[in-house]
DNA sequence: GATGTCTATATTGTCGACACTTTCCCTCGG
DNA sequence: CCGAGGGAAAGTGTCGACAATATAGACATC
């Protein structure tokens, strides 16, 4: 979908990082041992060094000078706060969109929204990570604003995959979330842009209150788990 | 105000770079060739390519791989951009601080804002400047959300800054400015989440505007110049 | 026993050299 | 005269080594 290819060594180590980290392969709050690292990539210090600068602007670790590099921490309040930016961005997104998108763009997306229609009433609930990534995509492609587009696709998305894979988002909210994005569609189909951004940002808004929820419901078992 | 402090020689010479392409010294489009900075900054080229690196992460510069980097062009087209996430992010801003400032924060902003009025009744327009980074700058600091205020203090801001200094913003548009940020601080000052946000976008779509007229008045000047 | 200091160790920061890619220009063939 | 091919030349990418800084542990002191 997002078509990124590594060039130098550089980019081959910082995709493998990214998705172990994304992944949670190499667990949030750990540390990033340069040397470490080096021997297990088999690639020099610099490559990886330069690896771990590009992971920081995505703000998928946190840098101290002479100390080291960290792997951010997953928290309710960081969760929250990504959240927020999100649905500021993605709102904004949605405007522009509406305002932008070309009448082929926004017929392929009515044509995606179907075809994501019959998988869910095929029963298979994919849907959450595949559809959903796609379908924010092509909005946020659809907005046409270059910088919108790199902060949404190069930083805050990849953050928000490592909150739902590392907290076990596999939820429902499957169907309800569909609605929610056939009437965006409609008020971008509409171009009406007043509305689709206060679609986007309550749809935004309920994604955050499920995990939330979920984010609670574990900290409860978690704590039923220690006593 | 912004309290950045070097630590290591990369830091610096990162310092010294954006202050350099952000007034214009190295002119926007230049090529950042590697070798030439480090004999011009007496540093090694890993530190040259350290600091270069970050300057992409704030949007200042473009690196492309085997190629090198280059200082971004100013568009009319990018300031656009620029301004709608600008207003997508201090809108969320400005509607998270009338929810998360202290009632102290919110009594020296007003405190400051009042000094500013009698700094533009004394006739000091470096009001622009000084004192809308200042405004401004407390507000994101005041939506306590972390994420939020490193995208706009690290990234969006440098780039505004870069805009103005370059198309050579000294501009009126002082004193309704003025009274735009007090409505904003009262909307703040009453916990309006909503009007509070609706104020920022409206204050800094005026802005763009003003800028935009700036812009297209100096291209018209430079085609009466070439003819 | 707690605290502070000093040394040893490990890790990050910086450097110069080499490898690879791109670019430019010169030559050759059409 | 123009385009294709083939080298230098310049620039970026990668590497290993050294320097500077932080961490951990032992030891002395209060």
């Amino acid at each position: 979908m997002i078509n990124e290819q590594a060039i130098t060594s550089a980019d081959k180590t910082f995709f493998l990082l990214r998705r172990d980290i994304v992944e949670g392969e190499i667990p949030s709050g750990a540390k990033l041992s340069e040397t470490e690292l080096s021997t297990k990539y088999a690639v020099s210090r610099a490559v990886i060094r330069e690896a771990i600068n590009r992971l920081e602007s995505c703000r998928l670790v946190e840098r101290k000078a002479n100390i080291g590099a960290r792997v951010v921490a997953l928290t309710p309040q960081g969760l929250v706060e990504l959240y927020e930016v999100r649905e500021a961005l993605e709102g904004m997104a949605a405007r522009l969109a509406a305002r932008n998108m070309t009448d082929q763009e926004i017929a392929d997306l009515n044509a995606l929204l179907n075809q994501h229609f019959q998988e869910v009433k095929g029963g298979e609930s994919y849907y959450q990570e595949a559809g959903d990534v796609d379908f924010h995509y092509r909005i946020i492609q659809g907005s046409k604003n270059q910088h919108l587009t790199n902060m949404l696709t190069n930083g805050i998305y990849h953050l928000v995959r490592m909150y739902r894979v590392q907290l076990g988002m596999a939820g429902p909210r499957v169907t309800t979330a569909f609605d929610e994005h056939r009437h965006i569609v409609q008020a971008i189909c509409n171009r009406d842009e007043e509305l689709a951004e206060m679609l986007m940002r309550r749809h935004i808004t309920y994604s955050r209150k499920n995990i939330e929820q979920k984010l609670a419901a574990q900290a409860g078992s978690n704590r039923r788990q220690q006593a």
